[in-house]
DNA sequence: TGGCAGACTGAACGCTGTTCAGTACATTTG
DNA sequence: CAAATGTACTGAACAGCGTTCAGTCTGCCA
């Protein structure tokens, strides 16, 4: 049957130019500003086609927030070889408050947006393999087992360090560094100095 | 002048029907679920008739954004009297997460919306006196001069502090933590012993 | 070659923020 | 007191949004 496998592929690659073209619109305007009718236009394809290759916006994001999770995740392909698990749980700040900064919108989408989210959790996407919670989990447990940092409950260190990261990215994403009166480049420093400080803290 | 002093006194009770209808709106509805519309027609109403009062939908929702500031600020009332400026930094972190979970919403508006933000910014609202950002400075700042944390920089300092709060509360109020495969009691847990452990780590 | 299945369209629905000509009423003026 | 002015308000209209669906058009199979 090789015509049900051509169509097969030609949905296939339909739903590609639709994420791809999204991914790129989304990347530039946001979510906000990255609509359906605009995608379609773009791919010069009437509207109404969109909803035969998805659901709806809400699906249609969920899979550029996959694609976000999944950059993020190429990012630490050289981290996951070091050796050192202290090394690599330095690295993974630097990388994450890095990749978060140069891609708000992923940042946003993967974080701060309320409705792709909660898809996320329904789908079971949270798996413990090839993620970076679980890449995470296991190199702070590993830091734990080795008594290279101050923690006993893993769950709790993740939280803690994760958070310090997470909130130095907001900070800086949402701009909110103005309400301290600080500038961007002001925040660019001390936000390397602070996780290098914070992590200097729970050393034993 | 009897007449005009009633006009003027008419236009902002007007204005604080919008105010205080749109707040509660929002409150419930967040950002998005608010329109101008739905203000509207509980008002009893036209749309039109709201830009008589704002210039837009922004404009209106800087106001709710200041009223949700100085919630959070009178949240410190009876903080300020503290004399120990280390039981008083405690106390901010504790009563920032507390507030901005019980208000998720005014969580978003004041911290994750990029609009109105970059509003309050050409307005100049984060002044010395009288706000948040202030107080924990002032706050943060004596615990230094007192030796009592071990930061030099103050700026610095209150970015970190902060950037934890901000983190925990920003992975709750968004439930980032199921990326972690937290429920939300473990993260309310973990949030006050991270915020304490924190606060051991910092001291001197 | 006729009929069918699937891809695609584009108008339509109800929603949004926003604008503005027109109305209706209160106040000021002649 | 009547006319003119001013202002508060309306509601239809515009352009955009996500979404639906009757209808068309085309390529495949019997």
């Amino acid at each position: 049957m090789g015509i049900s496998e051509r169509k097969e592929r030609e949905k296939e690659e339909m739903r590609n130019l639709i994420m791809n073209t999204a991914f790129e619109m989304f990347l530039k305007e946001g979510y906000i500003g990255t609509s359906l009718r605009l995608i379609a236009k773009k791919i010069e394809y009437s509207p109404g086609t969109i909803y035969l290759y998805y659901k709806d916006k809400d699906e249609l994001f969920f899979d550029i927030q996959t694609r976000c999770f999944q950059n993020l995740i190429a990012q630490y392909e050289n981290t996951e070889k070091l050796a050192d698990p202290l090394e690599r749980l330095k690295q993974i700040g630097t990388i994450y408050m890095d990749y978060n900064s140069r891609s708000p919108q992923c940042f946003n989408l993967m974080f701060m947006l309320d409705g792709p989210l909660s898809e996320l959790k329904k789908r079971d996407r949270w798996g413990k393999y090839g993620n970076v919670a679980g890449f995470f989990k296991y190199t702070v447990m590993e830091c734990i087992d080795n008594g290279l940092i101050s923690y006993s409950d893993p769950d709790e260190a993740c939280l803690e360090i994760w958070a310090l990261a997470h909130g130095l990215t907001t900070i800086y994403v949402k701009k909110s560094y103005e309400v301290m009166g600080l500038t961007e480049s002001d925040i660019k420093k001390y936000m390397n100095s602070s996780w290098r400080s914070f992590i200097n803290r729970i050393i034993i």
